[in-house]
DNA sequence: TTTTCATTTCAGATTCTTTTGAAATATCGA
DNA sequence: TCGATATTTCAAAAGAATCTGAAATGAAAA
């Protein structure tokens, strides 16, 4: 055993850059206690889930000009009432859009939070 | 362009403000004409699907302390080692980490693109 | 009431992602 | 050179997401 270590992590060897560092903000436990906790990962990466696909993404697009019927949507978009009511409803499960039945129809809107993501994703058109 | 029909889509039956609303922005036509190209929405929903995993976030927010060789990943994740080097794959092909080798050691970082969504995934604690 | 229309639900098939364990690569120190 | 260590690659298996077509729901018009 290397007995003179200062370090709290000394039973695996590092590259020195990382070992001075990683002690500085106090070994693997100090830096385990500074990330998010698994919840809220779990949380976050099931939003980006929902965001993962190009359908979805272009839905979101739609509703940002303006709230729509599924038949618009679906007209825009050229595939099955089936498979837009399931990308639908990962966009609803996941707090982005809002559906209201109005009649025979239900509009759907942005939620607060699909706002936000909706301006980040048609935001990036240059890039 | 000179047409009599006051709206583009009357072959559609729509909810009356959702048809007004169309209407104002061009139809179905100027509606699509509105959304981002399809390379655009694949390349962005990539990008959300690297982030649509809970370990990987955790990956990415370890990284926004500092800079670190896999052993030291690992040690923090308790993984097997190949899956480790999967959602590194992941995160290293969607640009968000890149890694250097140093002698026996590859160190990652965030990239610039890294860092901002990071950012965004450690900021979101309190929520 | 019956029919029609917009939308959702369902089950099965398909496709994509992730996990696993073993083998490969590559670098260091002796 | 050898052996140890860090990391990646690979193929197969498991799991999750998506697609499909048919059937169900529910509101409105006839």
């Amino acid at each position: 055993m290397a007995e003179d270590k200062k370090y709290q992590d000394a039973s695996l060897p590092l590259p020195p850059d990382v070992e001075e560092s990683l002690c500085r903000c106090g070994g693997i436990a100090g830096l385990t206690g500074q990330l998010p906790g698994d919840d809220l990962l779990k949380r976050e990466s099931a939003l980006f889930r929902a965001l993962a696909d190009p359908l979805r993404l272009k839905i979101l697009a739609m509703l940002a000009v303006q709230p729509l019927c599924v038949c618009v949507i679906k007209a825009v978009l050229g595939i099955a009432d089936s498979k837009l009511s399931y990308h639908l409803g990962v966009l609803k499960k996941a707090n982005l859009i809002a559906g209201e039945a109005q009649g025979n129809w239900i509009i759907y809107r942005l939620t607060a939070e699909g706002e936000a993501w909706a301006q980040q994703i048609v935001d990036d058109n240059g890039s």
